[in-house]
DNA sequence: AGTACCACCTGACGGC
DNA sequence: TGCCGTCAGGTGGTAC
């Protein structure tokens, strides 16, 4: 699931629960989705996780004196806390064992999520060439973005060089709030719209955040809670459609989607 | 630059 | 119950 709202309360629970604790042990799982450049995760024993930080679709994890961890979860994954003695989750990639009796898992069902090892986070942004994080630039920023782009809005907002942390499920979303279809071109939005688009791609992550990314705490008119072909829009009279845009299911209201 | 494919991998679901 | 095809919230590579 993970788009910039399910990574910023996994970034959340990681700052809540890891931090300051020895890293007594890393137990790599599948050394294949591990990225070392400079260094391994073995690295990490002795030191301890000391911040986290997000740019995203990607949650870093700094050491004090070795290197940062740079995680990313593809389509399914999702990192787990839990007591020295429970179960290690299924289709954990590494286990870290902690001096608190507690061990951390990162975990990817599909095994497309990868862990970076890097000297510090600014390294990974760059070798991926992400932009700006979608939650932190401002309208300005925004507007010179669009500017400079052409295609399909809903591409535009999940290229991740371009805006960070947007995916298939949250461009949906922000284009059912703005009342945009997903396949109208970037120069046929006028600057009312562009506006709206900015302000609704805010507001949409936000609360998605502080719904804890559960579809059920967030408004009643959101098409996350109602994304199936043929279910009613939540804002009108409209049946809800699916398409196909870049490769992508993308879902929408063609009653008050243009 | 944008688009259209394919590939990576596992699990869930619908149809028969 | 079991097998099969299809699909899933991501990214990277290639080719046009």
């Amino acid at each position: 699931m993970p788009e910039l709202p399910d990574v910023e309360v996994y970034r959340s629970y990681l700052a809540h629960t890891v931090l300051h604790h020895p890293i007594e042990e890393v137990e790599v799982r599948y050394p294949g989705l591990v990225d070392p450049d400079p260094g391994d995760l073995s690295d990490l024993e002795g030191e301890s996780f000391e911040d986290t930080d997000r740019r995203g679709k990607y949650l870093f994890l700094a050491s004090g004196g070795g290197p940062c961890l740079g995680l990313h979860f593809g389509m399914t994954g999702k990192v787990e806390y839990y007591r020295e003695g429970e179960e290690d989750p299924d289709h954990s990639l590494a286990v870290f064992r902690l001096g608190n009796d507690h061990r951390l898992s990162v975990i990817s069902v599909r095994k497309l999520g990868k862990i970076y090892v890097r000297g510090k986070k600014e390294d990974l942004i760059e070798e991926k060439d992400l932009g700006p994080d979608a939650l932190s630039l401002d309208q300005d920023q925004f507007l010179d973005i669009l500017d400079g782009k052409r295609g399909m809005i809903k591409s535009a907002l999940m290229d991740q060089s371009t805006i960070a942390g947007i995916g298939n499920i949250y461009s949906d979303e922000i284009l059912y709030q703005v009342g945009l279809g997903p396949r109208r071109k970037i120069k046929e939005i006028d600057d009312g719209e562009r506006k709206a688009l900015y302000e609704k791609m805010k507001d949409v992550l936000r609360t998605a955040v502080e719904a804890k990314v559960d579809p059920e705490r967030m408004p009643r008119d959101y098409l996350i809670r109602r994304r199936e072909p043929g279910a009613g829009c939540g804002k009108d009279s409209g049946e809800i459609r699916k398409i196909k845009v870049n490769g992508r299911s993308a879902y929408y209201c063609p009653e008050h989607q243009g």
